[in-house]
DNA sequence: AGTTGCTATGCGCCTAGTTGCATAGTAACT
DNA sequence: AGTTACTATGCAACTAGGCGCATAGCAACT
């Protein structure tokens, strides 16, 4: 599992609480890879355990004190290790897919509904990713090092999105196409 | 989850056994929902329990004797509440993406052989994917009911692997080039 | 007689991840 | 004084899925 390296890798760009590991989850690295905080803090504490990350306690001013976290050498072995590791590819799971074979057998309007609601979301996602590419990222030719791979990274969510979007106009268009056909076929 | 879901679509179209049905998870169902025999058998006596499902023991000549799966009406019910429920669409968990992240911290030559080895397994899925269109959904337009979902669903497949290997390639040809700039610099 | 391979079923243990719940300090607004 | 929102931490129970292992009939080959 990877949740632990992405901690490692975040960790080690800049130091911070299991709090503020969550907020990174929710913006720039939950764009591959979504953690609830209850996940961060039960994998912060598994770390710790192992001596891969070291745990600061520091008060704070007008907000609750805070445990700051940092990345131990034993912590940068493990993340060598695993970087060094083959993975396996992500297989899709796709819960669309198994609706859209299975709208032979019921409503398919219910299902085009649910694939009209899945392209908004992956427009919505797209159009986030274009405009942090646009702000962020305008010389991307110019770019080295961690930013290179902070702007590969949200390039492969631009493609998952635009892929998802591409496929679910295919989608409507095709079934919608059928129903008409279905309905021709009832009156003629 | 839509394991149980998956297996009431594939029993609709056809009852079987659990072994059955681990073989069309291998094959057409697999294109986007992989499942083990043990899932698939835990499962099914669970839907058993559940009166989605009824068992029938079946003798064969030659090879042990099956369990045959039918859905029931409560099954039919079942897959129709699911299918009008909306979903939440897919959020991606990219391994490989967390690896290029940390590929600033550690040995990026490992992480550039670990997207080519990805590469080749999206390009030959995708290969498998583009022989299966080939040769049975000759005629995309033609296609009604059942059969054009199956396509449409094997098209979500094929942009899926289509967009991975084309995002492969993206970072090998970007990482070649950092790597060779950051070389010149130690030269000059 | 032994091995390999296909068909066929299943249990037990473990990890990862989700859901719901609980606590608590501070600030700003009503 | 009460509510809402943000910061900050965490447990308990549950579900899904993966990994390893076990059993067993039959066929074909060696």
């Amino acid at each position: 599992m990877a949740l632990e390296h992405a901690i490692l890798v975040s960790l080690e760009e800049r130091a911070g609480s299991g709090y503020e590991l969550a907020r990174r989850f929710d913006r720039s690295f939950g764009f591959f890879w979504a953690a609830s905080h209850q996940q961060i803090y039960r994998t912060l504490k598994r770390m710790v355990e192992r001596d891969w990350v070291t745990v600061t306690d520091v008060a704070q001013e007008g907000r609750p004190d805070k445990k700051v976290y940092r990345v131990t050498d034993g912590g940068r072995a493990e993340l060598s290790r695993w970087l060094a590791e083959p993975t396996e590819p992500v297989t899709v799971r796709s819960e669309l897919a198994v609706k859209i074979r299975g709208a032979s057998l019921g409503d398919s309007g219910v299902v085009i509904e649910e694939i009209a609601r899945h392209r908004s979301h992956h427009a919505e996602r797209l159009g986030v990713y274009r405009m942090i590419e646009k702000r962020d990222f305008a010389d991307p030719d110019s770019l080295r090092g961690q930013r290179l791979h902070q702007y590969l990274v949200l390039r492969g969510g631009i493609r998952a999105e635009q892929g998802q979007l591409d496929w679910c106009d295919e989608l409507l268009d095709a079934l919608h196409r059928d129903r008409a056909r279905g309905k021709a076929d009832t009156e003629g």
